[in-house]
DNA sequence: TAAATAATGCAAAATTTTTTTAAATATATT
DNA sequence: AATATATTTAAAAAAATTTTGCATTATTTA
């Protein structure tokens, strides 16, 4: 059902008249009346012509547009999300484009009924995001995820910086081998922990003895260890939590000790992994930081109205190290 | 911007007329135009006075309500829908109402913009279901989640069967005393669980000697444990895996051991349940068909324009008792 | 308290959007 | 190839929605 004047007119107890000079910014004063239309208008999803004037109490509404998996991170992420969106009268929408065919159009789509849009889209390339940008022109749009060429505003984390910092706090606990289990290099994040990581390593004058190029599952972890050949004592970087703890699970099941044959540190500093035994060093992300980040910015440019910028920045949130038990050298 | 029939007319290569005719249902036989504007109304976010008439591949778009909260559950809930929607050609939008003032007039907002709503909001009691009822109407609508008196169709799992279950699984395991770590009173399946639980014990002569209530936060399993005074071999029923695993955890940081002092029984039969030291037994939960079902059911009443039933009926999912390794009785 | 200003509703006018008419073109059938 | 049928469009007509003029009522200011 299309919303007409009239229904917010009824809703509000007000004519029609009314109504029209509220939308069309042709009110005189500032009555309550304004307040009143203009927030039963956006609660019946009425659409104008012209956008409707801004009101600081106004909702705004905003897609976090994801490749939904079932893991413990996405929990994490939408918490944050729902929590700071709360807090800021924002109206939060979960989208996955996970099995999309055509994410260009679904992303058009969406634009239609948001304010703006969060992209938490870690496979897609420079390529598809020019596609994106041309797409939906100049609405309010942010990433989350790093890319390999910057074309839309990025706000993340230091993914590099988290396997420097991973790498610098094994070579200092002892170890002098080193191994990874890298997330799917088609995420562009998974190359950049990497990437940290070794170089790390480099300017120590260490290197990787070992690769396994997991898919950021248990079951990977656990196939991570199968793969490997025990000949030394090794210090290895998961590229995320959840491998780590498959690789800590399937070592304990087979009667290797962590730490001991092994150290292992791990990333984005997940629930679990505090609770997990032996508990799991990692790198932590703060998820709330990043939420708030990734908001302010989007409603700065909404409220504004400010054009987006033509040469789009990208900005990296710090990350740091929780050292529990899994990175000793004993 | 409002999304007119010249809207439409463009993007197709049509003309108004053409698109005029095809959204009044007027067109005369069935050239592959009728599919195309159909589509590319659906797409552009067309709202008609009259609902647009059925095609079978045009996309249905459903909204998942949840009040999300930081849980693996969640994850394997959403990744559930979004792969039995995404084999269903369904748009599937997640909203979390944790944090909403008016969660009525959101369920009507969200109605204008979908064709279906699944609700999985378990703190809302019968009083406030009938109230969206009455708000959203005929608005085909399904609740995930039990609740004390039926207002709305239901197809949620048997918790009464899963708390049954666990204790059958204790006690024909050997224990003798039972305890129980509940969920939140307040969500209606917590309670069900507890019953189930309490009420398989009775029939065979036992009762609960220690409950603890949680709030399904692994701090809250970590914190049951602090509160129990040992004294006999407990079996314990915990409404959900995450307490179970904060309850495994404390209990082996403070030297007990499991199975041995303490056999619980998890609830959900989440990914980290299968992977925690020792493998925690769990009451199944199939996602995959709670999905199918709910989404099945709302389907069967977008298309074929069912009145909704005038009684609201629950459907039960069973659920299933996974033996691992922490019920034993050794 | 009177005068000025602001807010509102009714109904007419203006505008936008959709539908229909009538003619043209395309496609299928005999 | 001729005929019938279906599809499409441009333009006119109709319907719908929104805006505005004007009168009335409420509120504020001097």
């Amino acid at each position: 059902m299309k919303v007409k004047l009239e229904d917010i007119a009824s809703k509000t107890g007000y004519s029609i008249a009314t109504v029209s000079r509220v939308l069309s910014g042709k009110a005189v004063g500032h009555s309550s009346s304004v307040e009143k239309i203009l927030i039963a208008a956006r609660e019946l999803g009425y659409y104008a012509n012209r956008p409707i004037y801004q009101l600081d109490n106004l909702p705004l509404e905003m897609a976090l547009v994801t490749q939904h998996d079932a893991e413990e991170f996405y929990s994490c992420l939408y918490e944050s999300f729902d929590r700071v969106c709360s807090l800021s009268n924002i109206q939060l929408s979960i989208h996955s484009l996970k099995y999309s065919k055509n994410i260009v159009s679904e992303l058009i789509l969406l634009s239609r009924f948001h304010d703006g849009i969060i992209l938490m889209t870690p496979t897609l390339d420079s390529e598809q995001y020019t596609k994106i940008e041309k797409g939906i022109k100049a609405f309010p749009v942010v990433s989350i995820a790093p890319v390999d060429e910057n074309v839309i505003q990025t706000i993340t984390f230091d993914s590099y910086q988290g396997g420097w910092l991973a790498a610098k706090l094994l070579v200092e606990s002892g170890y002098k081998h080193f191994g990874i289990i890298t997330g799917p290099l088609i995420k562009w994040e998974a190359n950049l922990r990497r990437n940290g990581y070794i170089d790390y390593l480099r300017k120590k004058e260490f290197q990787i003895e070992w690769e396994y190029h997991g898919d950021y599952s248990f079951r990977a972890g656990g196939k991570a260890f199968d793969n490997i050949i025990k000949q030394k004592k090794l210090g290895i970087f998961s590229s995320n939590d959840q491998m780590a703890l498959g690789f800590l699970h399937a070592a304990l099941e087979n009667g290797a000790t962590i730490p001991g044959d092994y150290g292992i540190v791990g990333y984005d500093n997940m629930p679990y992994s505090r609770v997990f035994y032996p508990n799991l060093s990692t790198v932590n992300t703060n998820l709330d930081e990043l939420a708030e980040n990734t908001l302010d910015y989007l409603v700065n440019i909404i409220k504004n109205n400010k054009p987006k910028k033509v040469k789009s920045s990208t900005t990296l949130l710090p990350v740091e190290i929780i050292k529990r038990r899994t990175h000793t050298y004993d």
